[in-house]
DNA sequence: TAGTGGTCTAGACCACCGT
DNA sequence: CGGTGGTCTAGACCACTAA
């Protein structure tokens, strides 16, 4: 097999360094990149398992090892999940692992039981606390240029915008405000989020295809101002914790800008560094 | 080999999960665990070598795929690193991948060039701003009660504090505020910090042999007090970034309680999700 | 029991590095 | 050139899951 198919497909494309020569990719990644095409297309859904590795060994004409490195990396990169003895399967927002994946604010009193990892393990601990969400506003409009530039727009196109209140046990807790691309969330209004009972990502996933697969955070401290502090009760003046968030889907193509003002006096915002 | 060694040795150690019934660990994994006690016990320095494969999978009468199964791990926790043709090498904080895996803060002017990774890469910047640092105090004294908790002491043992001012491009960017067992670090003085040019952490590396390779943080927003507002040249009740760290060396051990009051002005602490 | 992912081996060859 | 890590293969067996 391999000495002809090592060199039928040249260039990864995941690396796309404008002057760079086009190098050759490893055949795990060839691989890599056609099982993610698949899971863009929406060929194997969230939740759904993907081919066992030796039909995908057979299918590609490659040998197990190397679609097991290939499926490896997409693993490392939570886009699936492997279940010894059943299958691969594709990653979903409906998981809790993957859920709080994405929201790292935790009550402070986590009871700090040292986990200490060995040498590599995630140790997600199910953060202790209990979110709801109201919506304040959904409506859609032109883009401001902010929006634009971050969700990659031209300026003036459709975007919906979100405002919404998260409350962590009764409390106000977050005050977020939503970006999306008109295009892609076509029928997102107030009352289909009312309708809806779960996390955010989920919806987009289940009722308009796009996946959330990672995100970009710029962290500030700001002072809250009259409109904001009211909202999440707390005095004028207070030091709001503002995560903006660029998530994106597949390619890295972005798909949401968010900003986030958290209330951080019982809560914190958690981050491992390794 | 196998049918032998297999079980020779049992149990991970890495998860002590209390109750858990004593589980059988992959041989990559025991031989993971052994490569782990030789950098803890500094049989390999920073920067030097490691064996090369083959040796190790003769040393430890493996297959040289098992050892690199094993590396492999080391590797994705960043206590290794690979280079090929030359070998594997002890993870050093004289590295400047290594040193801002523990710096986040960015200017906000970074281009804002989407990388869009492919499916895994980790596209690490270099921030693009002249980073120095001021000593204010360094004493020893008596654990204060949170700081003993942080770093699992007895209340009253000894401490090594500091506190330093991080400037960027100029302007007061970080007021840290260090607490360090002070077992470990005798000798440490504000004369030893005064001569020292270069990150902290390859102070701790080269001069006490203690290797910061992970930590966790807890952020805040916080009003800027009067006496931390004056230092960081700031107005008072403005809104700082409150980064709690607490960082540990080889087996979770935590070795550093950290308090990071910073200004967000210009900067942000940048976080990336996957 | 059949099918899946997980581990381990042995050997081949390639790409890169320093001498 | 020799030595190192990087890729790929083929086959064996184990551990787990579901029918």
């Amino acid at each position: 097999m391999n000495e002809a198919s090592r060199n039928a497909r040249r260039d990864d494309g995941a690396t796309p360094v404008a002057g760079a020569a086009p190098t050759f990719a490893p055949l795990y990644r060839q691989i890599r990149e056609l099982l993610l095409r698949g899971l863009q297309s929406g060929e194997w859904k969230p939740g759904e398992a993907i081919p066992s590795e030796v039909e995908l060994a057979a299918r590609y004409r490659v040998s197990q090892g190397t679609v097991r490195k290939a499926i490896d990396e997409l693993a490392a990169a939570n886009l699936v999940v492997r279940r010894q003895g059943r299958g691969t399967f594709v990653a979903s927002h409906r998981e809790v692992r993957t859920q709080f994946r994405f929201l790292r604010l935790r009550p402070d009193e986590a009871g700090a039981s040292a986990g200490s990892p060995g040498a590599g393990s995630a140790g997600e601990a199910a953060p202790g606390m209990v979110m709801t969400s109201r919506v304040l506003e959904c409506r859609r409009l032109r883009a401001p240029s902010e929006a634009a530039r971050a969700l990659g727009l031209r300026a003036g196109e459709a975007v919906v915008t979100i405002r919404r209140l998260l409350e962590a046990d009764g409390e106000p807790a977050v005050l977020d405000e939503i970006w999306l691309p008109g295009a892609r969330f076509r029928g997102l209004s107030a009352e289909r989020l009312d309708a809806w009972h779960g996390p955010l990502y989920l919806l987009f996933e289940t009722e308009f295809g796009v996946r959330m697969i990672g995100a970009i955070e710029r962290l500030k401290a700001v002072v809250a101002d009259r409109s904001r502090a009211r909202t999440l009760q707390v005095a004028e003046g207070s030091a709001l914790l503002l995560v903006e968030r660029i998530s994106h889907t597949y390619g890295g193509q972005p798909v949401e800008l968010r900003r986030g003002y958290c209330v951080t006096r019982r809560h914190h915002y958690h981050n491992e560094l390794s």
